[in-house]
DNA sequence: GACATGGATATTGTATACAAATGCCATCGG
DNA sequence: CCGATGGCATTTGTATACAATATCCATGTC
């Protein structure tokens, strides 16, 4: 991480996440490099990674622009994520050791220690889930499957409306979770698919509710932020 | 495709397909930038290109190296490959235009062309099967499912073995992208997954087999070819 | 003889200069 | 006024020089 073209990558990509660099912004290499404090070497290489992560767009002739995401985008990232974590939790309720198994028992009870705070910890929640995720495509044991999932994984709109997430929602996350735990511990494959496709599908349909509602009460998508 | 960083890609990746750089050959840069008759940033660009193919693998100190494909990794691209394209079978089943439907219906005729010459045209026909499937891609209409493919389309041992191929196996082959035509004329997502799905996982195991076969007569991999 | 150490050698990472291309805008002709 | 054209400004692509880092081998020590 201490390379300049990584630091180039986590820069922008959180300039982008954060909603600093808009969508549809063009993003000119020199002045990148300026903001990052490093050459257009590393940000060349920084780009073409954020690139392949769908985070930026490239015109035909070659100019790079932060990537739109339309609802159609978010669909489908969803409908690919939800269909490959399945997989993902498949494979893993067929190898999964005693260990793993604890493993996953432990971030599940980091996550439930997270959201039963007076006040929810948004932050203690993402990253238990992020680790419970993990956890589960390590022992899936893909190494493509991981590739695949990981430009998926983090998208610029979702993150940036889990804040907002209910406790009710946060509840039934765990609670799916905790499921799955029981799907692992049976070794039940096709149950552990069932459920991760639904967890990953309700989440669309809760982010989707939401973008609707802003939609309808007349708000830009910044706005409702 | 004129741009060096282009041809240093294409350079570097047939010579990894075709053998003529062995799995984990180590891969300098100034020996490749000579090799190509560039220098090194573009073909550092295109080294970064063949690792997110997974074609090359990079050591925990930067070294990069011919990935070695194992008999599981391959199984592992064939499992997610048939998958994913079965899923835009599904969407290209529920999005069919009559005028794409005839597209596809072109690309099964030269298919069937090139299998019936007196020695089979097996350029011929993987032109056609690859067109074929492209049209599929383009119907599913889904980006991200397409950049998800595009990793797992060519892998270096598939692609040497194909030209074994016999004339049964390019029959069969065509006759199940007749079938999926007929799914896609009927509109039937179900159907056309479950053909396409079994489509590449009986190719899979024909690959298997003669992989099991050559490994039983005591070859190498490199010797069988 | 096995192993640690240090420095020479080779390789990768970054910055910068220059070449090629793209976009912009003013000017000109209709 | 509209659109085409040409040249200037900006941006991207490539080569190269240099810096940082890793590898390798010889040497010395136990």
């Amino acid at each position: 991480m201490s390379r300049a073209s990584d630091r180039a990558y986590s820069a922008i990509r959180n300039m982008i996440l954060s909603g600093e660099l808009p969508a549809g912004a063009q993003l000119g290499e020199e002045a990148l490099a300026e903001m990052c404090g490093v050459s257009r070497t590393p940000v060349r290489e920084a780009l073409r990674r954020l690139e392949a992560d769908m985070l930026v767009g490239r015109t035909d002739t070659q100019r790079t622009f932060v990537a739109d995401w339309s609802i159609n985008d978010v669909a489908d990232a969803f409908e690919l994520r939800a269909m490959l974590e399945g997989r993902a939790a498949r494979r893993a309720a067929e190898r999964m050791s005693d260990a793993a198994l604890a493993r996953i028992r432990n971030a599940n009870r980091a996550l439930a220690t997270a959201i039963q705070q007076p006040s929810p910890d948004v932050a203690g929640f993402l990253e238990g889930n992020r680790e419970f995720h993990a956890i589960i495509l390590e022992v899936a044991g893909s190494r493509r499957l991981a590739a695949l999932l990981g430009t998926l994984i983090e998208q610029p709109v979702v993150l940036r409306t889990a804040r907002h997430y209910t406790r009710e929602e946060l509840r039934r996350s765990h609670a799916e979770h905790e499921e799955l735990t029981a799907a692992f511990a049976r070794r039940d494959g096709a149950w552990a698919e069932a459920i991760m496709t639904s967890h990953i599908l309700r989440a669309y349909h809760a982010y989707a509710d939401a973008h609707r509602a802003r939609i309808d009460a007349g708000m830009t998508q910044e706005a409702a932020e």
